[in-house]
DNA sequence: CGTGCTAACCTATAGAGATTAGGCATTTGC
DNA sequence: GCAAATGCCTAATCTCTATAGGTTAGCACG
């Protein structure tokens, strides 16, 4: 009989594919089994463990975001940078909710070391030295912006915002156009 | 032999303390169970599901919220009020981690609507009266409040500010502080 | 061509959790 | 002290995760 040909890359990446269909939770190795056309045991030949196979999809995530990050902030600063990363974590957020999911597991430290987040978080940073904030407050100020924008789409995302007016594209500009007062605040203080 | 005498109330206060000691998603009804001293299917004659345990969780935990929410405002407002919002929610979700997960499940429209979590939402907006904004204003500074709240201490929660300096308490201060500031600038544009 | 290695895939098995059906025993209300 | 309701049980079935160990496709090289 023919071989599905798969490898470690390919069983991530269709778990990553699976995970924006049906939810990180529901992206079982029996689905994905299931979808790739073979037994749930041969999954192990290519992923250590479902727990293994989530950390894949954060990996990946995390490249995604870092390759989007660096895009957006190309030639941008303050309001232009802010305004950019928070459309595009949102609209990360919304075309791959699985991998955005897979974003916010907990990784072990090595790991998370060695993944494209710690380039996010730098990047982040660089974007915010327009506001020309102390070193500790750009510290918070990147503690800030990760709270805001994991909490408004995790929120957004468990229908929070869905049955109340005004639309939640209305709140999130106005959140951002608040969040940029704020830091231009920050640097006077 | 004697029984445990449990009822659906004990049942999701027993569910509830596990989740705080062991997590949310480690919370199973087999677990419950055992700690019970009682065979799972028993469980069934208290809860629906393991999804109705989850819910039921979420409903003491609002209730628990609000109850703090209401004592945590009277007499204050603006930036107290702010402040104190801001630790209680923080020191709640350190002080029981597994109500405070269970917060975040997402429930259907009408098991929402009669929770205590509309009592929170606008206990909220009343606190926030003081700062003067437009009731459209008011409605984004809730979902703002919301998501940098849910925002920040999950990501505490999964550790991601434990490697770096300054400490947490710190940047929560500064943040809770420009939230402040923020309002208080929101009410004059 | 064929020998043989490696990676890819398989069967079989086992344990944990969720859930349902159906039965027995303990309480409680009268 | 009896009947009904309640609390708890055994047993069976699913699904998912995980491990052990066996088979075969497909290539690399003589």
């Amino acid at each position: 009989m023919p071989r599905a040909g798969l490898n470690t890359e390919r069983v991530v990446l269709a778990g990553a594919d699976l995970a924006d269909e049906v939810g990180l939770e529901a992206a079982t190795l029996s689905e994905l089994a299931r979808r790739l056309d073979v037994k749930v045991a041969s999954l192990y030949s290519h992923v250590r463990s479902s727990q293994d196979l989530r950390t894949g999809i954060a990996l990946i995530a995390l490249e995604d975001l870092a390759e989007r990050v660096a895009a957006a902030l190309a030639g941008r600063s303050r309001t232009e940078a802010l305004s950019a990363l928070g459309h595009l974590y949102r609209d990360y957020a919304r075309e791959h909710p699985g991998r955005y999911e897979a974003t916010h597991v907990r990784l072990d430290v090595e790991t998370a070391d060695a993944s494209a987040g710690r380039r996010i978080s730098q990047m982040t940073r660089a974007a915010l030295r327009g506001y020309g904030l102390s070193p500790t407050d750009e510290t918070h100020a990147v503690r800030l912006l990760g709270s805001v924008f994991h909490g408004y789409i995790s929120l957004e995302g468990a229908g929070s915002f869905d049955h109340s007016r005004p639309d939640s594209r209305t709140s999130w500009l106005r959140i951002l156009d608040g969040l940029d007062a704020m830091l231009t605040t920050w640097s006077r203080s």
